[in-house]
RNA sequence: GCGCCCAUAGCUCAGUUGGAUAGAGCAACGGCCUUCUAAGCCGUGUGCCGGGGGUUCGAAUCCCUCUGGGCGCACCA
């Protein structure tokens, strides 16, 4: 049933309008006494040459009230009121014969969608630059698969390239295996950040560097087990993390993945004949289109990441057949996937328009930018530890006998971060700050967890509580609000899909948690005398409980049942 | 120099694709726990929506311009 439809249907019977644009037209009103849906008269005042206000009142008195309450002229606008009662009964008995799967829609079937996220540098920590990354794609993912789409996740890892030839040289001067067994990641970082001092000074090491990459990509011997090596010490590292986040990968196809596909790609583009050379370099010229060219191979015969960039588009339409091919890297790279896709396009690959570069902001740490290279960064794992100790902290002062008090501040301290990543516009850049991330009250995280704790405890305490609910009785303003934001949680994710902005899930969650707690401390349901009432109330608790965990999960943040 | 993005309350941010009196959270102050979890709720104050021009019945939203900031512009990813 929808009523924007409905109401739609309604307005075209009267007027020369599409029920289309109609629909386009129809808004909210500002404020909930002014009705649930609002028509702007404005438009049909030029077509039928009468003022606004006129045609409101007029059409107040013509159109059919089936559905509705009542309707209202305002000003220029028609104001419907639907009816509540059998709105709230249609709404609450979908959420609760649904359960899991409210929300969830078939609208991707037969879609493969490949998601691109992740994607950290092996021998490079995972620090909080790319939980941005991590937990955009993360959701996208999840996001669509409810919708029903086939997603495949791909961590594509920055295993390959001329950072192996610098890891190579550092690893063979100044590496201290003791520690590169205790803390891999912290020693490949510092041999990193010394090559990049070593070489001011001696320039002459990055050519031993190229050299040694160079090497790496013709299969020695050498090179090849100490990348191998490093490889695996950093990915069981980047797992630990993806345990904590509860993170999972379709497929962990790489950069490295690609070495063996390049050539292929390269003679491609030659038949083509979109191959020139440059300042000793192989490029494609994109100067019609206004942007620089795109390196194929560099001058030393080397590929670059663009060259496995196209090698892995390709695999994946090859593979995949991908309706969608999602790529959640930062804003600051928008240049290069540009000039990917129209190099696709060039090649005669239509599917390139298929290709979405989903940006996001710098994560800034006091005004600074986070460079691996000066070793000026802050791990992902210190923040969750950290967000996870200062949550058994306020445990042991708001609930000490609370049972399982680690599993739930892990739950909750994670989900703080995580969400705190996801509430705004991911075009954003995101202040890093400790104090204002941990911070757990107002729009946070634990805000939207402790919610669901109350509604559960509300249930827990109601069980085997059963009779028939009288919705006619659940009309407050506070109830009647709670349960249109109920209602539109279908639309909030296909909202966040389309614009591939999970900030319009996290907001609509916030939005149900803020409405729920407002009936909650108006409202006592326990001990509400009326048992229609009572029982209509406990089902509105358990929608609202099923929505958060719902929408939680989509973000890939767990609930508890207590806190 | 060229290109992309941004500018809304003291701070951090929303603003339903051009609609009604521009909203939240934080911070500050005041109130609400012998009754369903006070990580909560209620109340108080704050705005040249960066400046200027234009389009429109109607602009925070669209166009132009200026200012201030961020990012990117070939052998790093």
């Amino acid at each position: 049933m929808n009523y924007k439809k409905i109401i739609a249907e309604k307005i075209h019977e009267k007027t020369n309008m599409g029920i289309e644009n109609i629909e386009k037209l129809l808004e909210i009103p500002p404020k909930p006494e002014m009705g649930d849906y609002a028509f702007p008269c404005f438009q049909l005042a030029k077509t039928m040459k009468k003022a606004p206000n006129l045609i409101s009142q007029e059409l107040k008195e013509s159109i059919s009230k089936d559905y509705l309450e009542k309707v209202e002229s305002m000003g220029g606008y028609l104001n419907f009121f639907i009816d509540k009662n059998s709105y709230t009964k249609h709404i609450l008995e979908m959420v609760l014969s649904q359960k899991e799967k409210y929300g969830s829609s078939d609208i991707g079937k037969g879609k493969n969608v490949v998601v691109e996220y992740s994607s950290p540098n092996i021998a490079k920590p995972f620090h909080v630059g790319h939980l941005y990354s991590t937990a955009i794609g993360n959701a996208l993912y999840k996001m669509m698969k409810f919708q029903g789409y086939n997603t495949i996740g791909v961590n594509h890892l920055g295993d390959w390239g001329t950072q192996f030839g610098k890891l190579i040289v550092a690893y063979k001067r100044w590496v201290d295996e003791e520690a590169l067994e205790k803390e891999p990641i912290n020693e490949l970082l510092r041999i990193y950040v010394k090559f990049h001092d070593e070489a001011e000074k001696d320039p002459s090491l990055e050519d031993l560097a190229r050299m040694h990459f160079k090497n790496l990509e013709d299969g020695c011997k050498e090179e090849t087990e100490l990348w191998q090596r490093m490889k695996d010490l950093s990915l069981k590292e980047f797992n630990k993390i993806y345990d904590m986040l509860n993170i999972k990968f379709d497929s962990l196809a790489g950069e490295s993945f690609y070495s063996d596909k390049m050539d292929a790609v390269v003679d491609e583009i030659e038949i083509k004949g979109l191959l020139t050379e440059s300042n000793g370099a192989l490029v494609v010229n994109l100067d019609e289109y206004n942007i620089p060219p795109c390196i194929i191979k560099k001058s030393d015969g080397a590929t670059i990441y663009a060259t496995r960039d196209l090698a892995a588009a390709i695999y994946r339409k090859n593979t995949y057949d991908f309706y969608k091919n999602i790529y959640v890297v930062g804003s600051p790279q928008a240049l290069h996937f540009k000039q990917i896709f129209t190099t696709l396009k060039l090649m005669g690959h239509e599917w390139a328009k298929d290709c979405v570069h989903v940006g996001f902001g710098l994560v800034k740490f006091a005004d600074k930018k986070l460079s691996t290279r000066k070793g000026d960064v802050i791990f992902l794992e210190d923040l969750l530890n950290e967000a996870v100790s200062r949550t058994l902290e306020l445990i042991e002062q708001k609930n000490t006998n609370l049972e399982n008090k680690e599993d739930v501040a892990k739950k909750v301290g994670i989900g703080a971060v995580v969400f705190a990543y996801l509430k705004n516009n991911r075009e954003r850049d995101i202040m890093f700050s400790f104090d204002d991330m941990l911070n757990f009250d107002g729009e946070t995280g634990p805000y939207v967890q402790y919610t669901y704790a109350r509604g559960k405890s509300i249930l827990r305490k109601a069980e085997g509580f059963t009779s028939k609910a009288d919705f006619s009785k659940l009309n407050s303003t506070e109830e009647f609000e709670l349960v249109k934001l109920i209602a539109g949680f279908n639309e909030a994710i296909l909202s966040a899909i389309n614009k591939y902005e999970p900030s319009i899930l996290t907001r609509y969650i916030i939005d149900v948690a803020k409405a729920f707690n407002k009936f909650y401390n108006q409202y006592s349901i326990i001990s509400c005398e009326d048992e229609g009432l009572k029982a209509a109330r406990l089902q509105l608790v358990e929608a609202t409980t099923i929505v958060i965990k719902n929408g939680l999960s989509l973000l890939g943040i767990d609930v508890v049942e207590k806190m």
